[in-house]
DNA sequence: GCCAATATATATCGGTTTGATATATTAGGT
DNA sequence: ACCTAATATATCAAACCGATATATATTGGC
C-alpha cells in the first residue's frame, strides 16, 4: 500500500488540504504509518491527474490560501478495491532494537540514555493515543481497535524495558570492567 | 541509520558475503529491520569504495564463487561512532492497522481473512524468534533482549486481536445489515 | 535417470519514500 | 520591532524497496 491510497483513505473521512492530511498522519495514523510533505503533495498531484480526487482553491482571510481536495466516485471505488486487495502486513524498523542488538559496542552511559529516551518516547505516544481515544467520541469501532492495538504494543514494550534494562546495563558495566 | 551501517554491524559479527548478510536480516534481525539484495549489494560496494570494509573473492568447490567482506579498523571505528550517535527510534508501518482503521469499508468476509492472516503471521514470527532464542546459545545479552522485546510485542498483538476481533467483526456485520 | 523445486550467489533498475530545504503569510509573545 | 510557532505549498537528492535477471548446485519425488 502506498501513500496515494493512504491519502484517499484520509479524504474518505472528509475533504482536506495537504496540510490537513499531514495532521492526520501526525495524529490518528501516527503510531502505525508515517508520511511527510514530500510524499503527500506529489501523491495529491498524482491522484488529481488520475481523476481520483478533485481540487478546489480556497482563499482564506487570515491564513495562506489552501487547496481543498475531495474524493471522486472513481476515487472512492479505487480506495475500496485497494483496501480489499491489500495484504495485512506489519513492518517494524527500529533503530532502538539495533542499538540493543549491538549493546556491547555502546558505552554504558549512552545505553542508559537510550533507555531513558525510548521510555520517554513510548510514554509520549501512550499519552497521544489515549488522548485521541478519550477526547474524540466520533471514532468508528475500527479506529478504536487501531488505538487499542497501538496501546497494547506500547505498554508491552514499556513493561519489557522496565523489567530488563537493569540486567542489560549490568552486563554492559561488567563488559567495561572485564 | 542506513543499511550501510547495518551491514557494518552484521560484519562486526564475522566476515560474510552479501548473501550471508541477507540471511542475518531474515533471521536475527528479521522482526525489527528489513533489507533486500537491492539495498545490501550497493551498500557493500559503497563501503568497500570508502575503505570501511575489504573484499576477498572466494572460489568454492560445490557452489558459485562468493565475495567475503571483512571490517577494516576504519570501518569498526565508523560503526562505533555511528551507533553512539543514533537516536533510538521505533517506526511501524502497518497495512494491517490501516485496514483496521478503515474496517467499515471492508466486506466482513475479507475482514475475517485479514484477522486469520495476521494471526498466522504473528504465530510464524513467534516460532522463528523462539527458535533463535532456544537453539542458539552464543547470543549476547543484547541479542537476547532484542528477541525478548520482539516476543513481547508479538504476544501482546496476538492477545489483543484474539480479545477484540469478534467485537469488530460483529460491528462489521451489523454495518452490512443496517 | 530426469525434472522441478530449492538453495547458493551476485547484480541491476524503476518507482517510491524520506528528510531536508525553500518560500510566504499570519498570530502571538516579549 | 523582533522572534517563534503555526498555516500552507512545493521541490529535490539520496536512500530504499520490490521485482527481475543470471547462473550453478543440491535435493527430493516419480
Amino acid at each position: 500500500m502506498d501513500i496515494k491510497t493512504l491519502c484517499l483513505g484520509a479524504l474518505s473521512l472528509g475533504e482536506a488540504s495537504g496540510y490537513d492530511i499531514k495532521k492526520v498522519f501526525e495524529g490518528a495514523f501516527a503510531h502505525f504509518f508515517a508520511a511527510g510533505f514530500g510524499s503527500i503533495y506529489p501523491a495529491l498531484a498524482d491522484l488529481t491527474q488520475k481523476g481520483l480526487i478533485v481540487c478546489t482553491d480556497v482563499e482564506q482571510e487570515k491564513r495562506p490560501a489552501k487547496k481543498l481536495y475531495r474524493l471522486t466516485d472513481k476515487g472512492r471505488e479505487h480506495l475500496l478495491a485497494e483496501l480489499r486487495a491489500t495484504p495485512p502486513r506489519y513492518k517494524v524498523r527500529s533503530e532502538f532494537l539495533v542499538l540493543m542488538f549491538f549493546a556491547e559496542l555502546l558505552p554504558p552511559e549512552r545505553l542508559r540514555e537510550v533507555f531513558a529516551e525510548r521510555k520517554a518516547d513510548i510514554q509520549r505516544k501512550i499519552a497521544e493515543v489515549e488522548g485521541v481515544l478519550n477526547e474524540c467520541d466520533e471514532l468508528s469501532p475500527g479506529m478504536r481497535f487501531c488505538g487499542g492495538y497501538g496501546l497494547s504494543q506500547l505498554y508491552a514494550g514499556l513493561e519489557f524495558i522496565e523489567q530488563h534494562e537493569a540486567e542489560l546495563l549490568a552486563s554492559s558495566n561488567n563488559n567495561k570492567e572485564g
